[in-house]
RNA sequence: GGCGAGAUAGCUCAGUUGGCUAGAGCAUACGGUUCAUACCCGUAGUGUCGAGGGUUCGAAUCCCCCUCUCGCUACCA
């Protein structure tokens, strides 16, 4: 007996590189839901996957000197693996090289282009290569990538464009009427505001400056922009048809239930994968959930400093399930939460291992020693009885109210309220002072009889979130972990049923001091491995940009270099990134502006002596004056360098 | 610069349409207990509810202003 279907959908990760934790969060809260969901009588179909195409792909595989699908197929064999490893159920894992995507997407762009939302049209402005990004000169920040800070470079090409505005009213239209569709709602708001209200730009669907993507079929210069790519997945997974012959279960399941993404992905799920959709007169995703970003807490996380906390190593410190726990606990619904090792430690001593493991223990423990193992109820009830049974048959109800908003983390606090009422009904009962006296034994059987089913009541709503240890804990008191539809009445535990003679500790406590030294012994080893890596390989630290068009010598020429010194400094107001300088270039002062604030303090720019393009035509930055410009060095993850003479020369020198 | 969110116990936060001595979890202290993984149960807390002003019989809650933090966005040679 169903009660219909559920389409859930992660996004797909990009095969990049290997998620770190804050990227593997969402698909554990996907599968926790998605589990819910079935158990809970849903038909759910729950598909993830790897995002596989551009440019950025492209050029790590040629930095690794591998063809760019050898590359994809490395990393997302590595990202399945982790998704199994994190016990995650997805039904299906789509892979945008999966050639019935391609050729679907093909046909989706062509068939877009026959009916004139896609127009060919020319680009011509500033490109950024990691980002895939077109910039107009204006956008440009030191002439560089307003969105990574990159370089870019000036590129003109012939591309195709989707004509977003022509769907823009209809999509506010359907925003405002849906007050779910996006989640949480401060989000609307922002997409509102920003994107919609002010007037949509056509998008640029199409990239001619890479091959590694899927060809327009009609236009083989041209490959499809990754996120029309990418966001096709969700309907290409299942069986969509462009021609209108779409599967049995594309016509099951779409539009699907819910897109769990990351915050940072909202806009390209509520814009423009809606408009695709509706170009395609396909009905809209139910519900867009942008979850918020665990964190590290310890220090930004870097390769170079060998920090990077990565799921396996996690899972290797504490297992699966408590892994999963800490992630869905931490992540409340809209702040972005914090992950450490000590928080760690601390949320399994306290939750895992007292309350929910020491209970379990305690109890089997008790029937071992009082009844042999043999659970029995001798419908010796008493009144403390009542509120117990209460708290636990009216869990599921708030469970289930929680999950309905996605408040996973406050799921898993009400479940764990009933463990914590479970304990208190051990010192209510006193189950040892029962044991004392023979005419009580009825009634010491009765209260580990309670025990024991409160417990599988427990069990069988913890499992979406933690089902290894679910079935654990019923393997314990042997049972089967039960399903939802058992939940409302209490007494379901077979009477006379023998438990596990030696309960297995669930959770073991651990010493945070150890717990840390330990991680920090690994983060020293990776880092000296990382080090290594870049002594040995010099090639392991080099940049490739791309390349920019050949000048001219006079082209050259027409620049002029010459060492500055900074005489003072100081922060523009209400700037992020800007500095304001005063720079002594031979006998004359130059302001200068420069968006290196979050590199160089101001105090600490005086007296150095810079390299500066001097020549260029002045600008107002933030209202004020700049008549020139710094030169820095700009390494991959974008922390700058100021150019300096390696040897002392005086202000005002020509760089030639 | 534009739009928006927020500032509550040591920490993380909850506080419905303004109404009883402002709450939960963790951490801390004390007490109880011993079945259990030095565990569990109970009690106690302290809070100028960011600052200031106003509306009201009454404000953490509404209004004004200020300070700070954050998100999105624009600009950032």
């Amino acid at each position: 007996m169903s009660k219909g279907k559920y389409y859930i959908t992660t996004a797909i990760a990009y095969t990049s590189g290997k998620p770190h934790i804050g990227n593997s969060y969402e698909i554990v809260l996907a599968d926790s839901i998605a589990r819910f969901k079935r158990k809970d009588g849903y038909d759910v179909f729950f598909q993830t996957g790897t995002d596989e195409h551009g440019q950025k792909i492209e050029l790590k595989a040629e930095e690794a000197g591998i063809t760019p699908k050898e590359f994809v197929d490395n990393v997302s064999t590595e990202i399945k693996r982790l998704w199994d490893l994190m016990d995650t159920s997805y039904d299906k894992f789509i892979r945008t090289t999966d050639d019935y995507h391609e050729k679907q997407v093909q046909k989706i762009f062509k068939r877009l282009y026959d009916q004139g939302d896609i127009y060919k049209g020319a680009y011509e402005g500033m490109y950024c290569t990691p980002c895939e990004s077109f910039w107009t000169e204006s956008q440009l920040v030191d002439g560089k990538c307003p969105d990574c800070g990159r370089e870019v470079k000036p590129a003109k090409e012939e591309a195709y464009f989707f004509k977003m505005s022509k769907y823009a009213d209809k999509l506010i239209e359907h925003i405002n009427t849906h007050p779910e569709f996006i989640q949480p709602v401060s989000r609307k708001n922002e997409m509102m505001n920003n994107f919609l209200l002010p007037g949509l730009q056509d998008l640029c669907v199409s990239r001619t400056s890479f091959k590694w993507g899927i060809p327009v079929d009609f236009d083989d210069k041209h490959v499809v922009y990754v996120w029309l790519d990418a966001l096709t997945n969700y309907i290409t997974g299942i069986g969509y048809e462009c021609d209108g012959n779409s599967s049995e279960q594309y016509k099951k399941l779409w539009p699907a239930d819910l897109h769990l993404i990351g915050k940072d992905i909202i806009r390209f799920h509520t814009i423009y994968w809606p408009i695709f959709l509706m170009a395609l007169g396909e009905p809209l995703p139910k519900q867009v959930f942008g979850h918020p970003w665990l964190l590290q807490g310890d220090g930004k996380m870097s390769k170079s400093k060998g920090n990077v906390i990565y799921a396996d190593d996690l899972v290797d410190f504490f297992g699966v399930d408590a892994v999963r726990y800490f992630v869905l606990h931490e992540m409340p619904f809209e702040n972005d939460g914090v992950i450490s090792w000590e928080l760690l430690v601390e949320r399994l001593n306290s939750d895992l291992a007292n309350t929910l493991g020491n209970l379990v223990n305690r109890t089997i423990s008790m029937s071992n020693k009082y009844f042999g193992g043999v659970v029995a109820d001798k419908g010796m009830a008493e009144a403390v009885d009542e509120d117990l049974k209460a708290v636990v048959t009216g869990t599921y109800d708030k469970v289930c109210a929680k999950m309905e908003e996605l408040r996973v983390a406050d799921s898993l606090t009400e479940i764990f309220a009933l463990f914590k009422r479970c304990n208190k009904y051990i010192d209510e009962t006193e189950p040892w002072v029962l044991a004392k006296e023979e005419a009580k034994k009825d009634r010491l059987a009765t209260v580990l009889y309670n025990l024991v089913e409160s417990i599988l009541i427990g069990t069988a709503l913890l499992e979406p979130f933690m089902p290894s240890t679910a079935k654990k804990i019923a393997e314990q008191l042997n049972a089967q972990v039960r399903g939802f539809e058992e939940l409302n009445t209490f007494g379901k535990y077979v009477s006379g049923t023998k438990v596990t003679e030696k309960p297995e500790i669930l959770f073991a406590r651990l010493d945070v001091k150890e717990v840390v030294e330990k991680a920090e012994a690994m983060f020293a080893e990776r880092k000296a491995q990382a080090e290594k890596m870049a002594d040995t390989e010099q090639e392991a630290n080099v940049i490739d940009i791309p390349a920019k068009d050949e000048i001219s010598y006079e082209d050259f020429e027409k620049m002029q270099f010459q060492v500055g010194e900074i005489i003072a400094c100081e922060e523009v107001p209400k700037s992020k990134k800007l500095l304001c300088s005063q720079v002594r270039i031979g006998s004359q002062v130059k302001q200068i502006v420069s968006g290196i604030k979050q590199h160089y303090s101001a105090e600490e720019m005086v007296g150095k002596k810079v390299m500066v393009l001097v020549n260029l035509k002045p600008a107002k930055l933030a209202g004020v004056l700049s008549e020139g410009m710094l030169l820095c060095a700009e390494d991959a993850e974008g922390n700058l360098a100021l150019m300096t003479p390696e040897k002392e020369m005086p202000a005002g020198a020509e760089i030639c």
